[in-house]
DNA sequence: CATGAATGAGCGTTCATTCAT
DNA sequence: GATGAATGAACGCTCATTCAT
């Protein structure tokens, strides 16, 4: 095989996508993305069949790497309130510390381009932490939704955790305490 | 320009726009929605000097038309639980009852197409609600935060429970509550 | 209606094409042809929704006006002989008058852009040499062959006799009496 | 590059390039042509300098193995009808046989790709077909007319004889037949 | 020499906006 | 004011050709 196809390409394409999306929104040209991960245009199309195939792998890959931030180092033994402490904190660090990926994953969480299939396996990246919540919430208040829901709600008020924390960044560790105490409240009750 | 001849133009321009982005996204051509509401393309664009212009219009409008729907009948005199339930209910039950404008609400609220003015003027359109939160919470867990956050997490938790409820709309009513507790438990607390 | 759809426009349109189709062949830029008729490229897909639709169009404009060339002043009375010899001599002087029509022609009746639907249309222009021809063959050699075939025959000699004609102008009319007693020979016999 | 490696892969790629051209006009891409030929893009360079090229040879090749199969097996002392007649049937019965190869010819021929020189090396290639016809119009009607006029007026009886039996295979031997008196009273008159 | 990734010019088509009627 | 044709910038994607491996 000549010049293989290189993964080095590919991340490139990825990071310049997110930047990009983050900066122009998802009607970004695929021509800026290739030019700002120093490529072709038409290069960015060997990696990636379509601008949505392009946006539907971005969307794995942060999902993916926000939830490898969020689950990493999880003591399994813990309480199971220590341990969603553990996980929310170490998710809205990743926030804190990528901005540009969080508002460009709200882009794509909202758009339809991001297909079902891929939703889906974006979720079963955070299996860990659904299984958490999953424990938590058998005898609260919320014992009879589906958990769609209260995955829903759960990434909701992540969501706005994470604008007020990047909002006000003095005040950052109080906003993550308290969206957690929220969650806690809202799928394990007082 | 500024007070065009025809509020019916307007209006129909403006629902013609509610179901078109539903049905198309926010890409939608300008030329569709002016023909969806019975007029020239070019029409359009008297009433609204961009396509920017008109969607930070048809966001205006279907925020006060949700606040005016949820607001209405409160009973000014009821124990806050009680008003909150009342609000809540009837705001589910608008979304329940248009959910092409709901879905059309969500694509602009997570565009960067509205702006902040824009953003600011439809929270003010929710004034009674937010008062009456911010009542509420005065002696809760959220008492430190900012009002924006809840004020985000309050729209985070209604968006979650209006999907849930649209999708199984069979137990439309149990997500209703459920989300009001939930909604309950992060302000109030216990 | 303001400013109306211009025959104009659409004719300038087509003349383009005929030029330019000649001069570039099929994969000629669709913005090339609008420039030539002194328009915007957008203003072409006001015309024609596509390129092919273009082609189309301009398949049947041609082929009607190399029709019309032909066919007039048709004395009907006369003898078959003469009347085809007529029509024959009109058709020849037409494709020598008109010689990057005939090329653009050519090109458009190889490709396979062009529908069944715009050939059968176009051959509906010709119907007049067509039963003219089926006359003459009744009698003759070939009056079990499909009148299909025969046209497809009388075609080709056409189109060889208008490129030996364009080639050598200098024995023009020499080609075309050649070319017609071999279609008379072909059709009618000796 | 004068004379690459294998003829087999030249082949292959000419091969290919006949089925594929068939199957998706002169746009077709090289890559899928080369694919068809089980070889990688890159390498139909290697044989061709350029796509005009490749389609250049095609079109030799093809007009080549044409030749071959109408003039094999010529009884040089039958009588001129007879042996035009051999040519004529040995000729529709390749086109028969590979009606792929066929259309691709016309494809080719009519294409602004093709230059003289492959045209002239192509008819060469004719050349006992040529002298035949060129002895038999010598007292007949077309003895004016130039060789080239009368190539291309028996190329354009073909194609339409062989489009014939190919569209009612059930009536290919008549058509064949009717074909070639149309081309004899042509050339030899009566 | 074979491979296939890289390149970038080029094209058909769309669409927000303008403007003649 | 209403209309809808005109405009042209912009974009996603293709593909012949090159070249590193």
């Amino acid at each position: 095989m000549a010049r293989p196809k290189s993964d080095d390409k590919r991340s490139a394409l990825l990071q310049a996508a997110a930047r990009v999306v983050d900066a122009h929104g998802l009607g970004a040209p695929t021509a800026l993305i290739a030019r700002e991960a120093g490529l072709a245009n038409g290069t960015l199309f060997n990696y990636f069949a379509t601008k949505t195939e392009l946006f539907n792998q971005l969307y794995l890959e942060i999902k993916k790497e926000m939830a490898a931030a969020a689950q990493g180092d999880l003591a399994e033994e813990a309480e199971p309130r220590e341990q969603i402490r553990h996980v929310w904190t170490r998710w809205m660090r990743w926030a804190v510390a990528h901005p540009e990926k969080r508002r460009t994953m709200a882009q794509l969480a909202a758009s339809e381009e991001i297909t079902p299939a891929t939703r889906d396996e974006g979720a079963r990246a955070f299996a860990r932490v659904g299984a958490l919540i999953e424990r938590t919430r058998a005898q609260g208040p919320m014992r009879d939704a589906p958990m769609e829901f209260i995955a829903e709600i759960t990434d909701a008020i992540a969501g706005a955790t994470m604008d007020a924390m990047v909002r006000d960044s003095g005040h950052a560790d109080e906003r993550c305490q308290a969206g957690f105490e929220a969650l806690w409240r809202v799928v394990h009750g007082p």
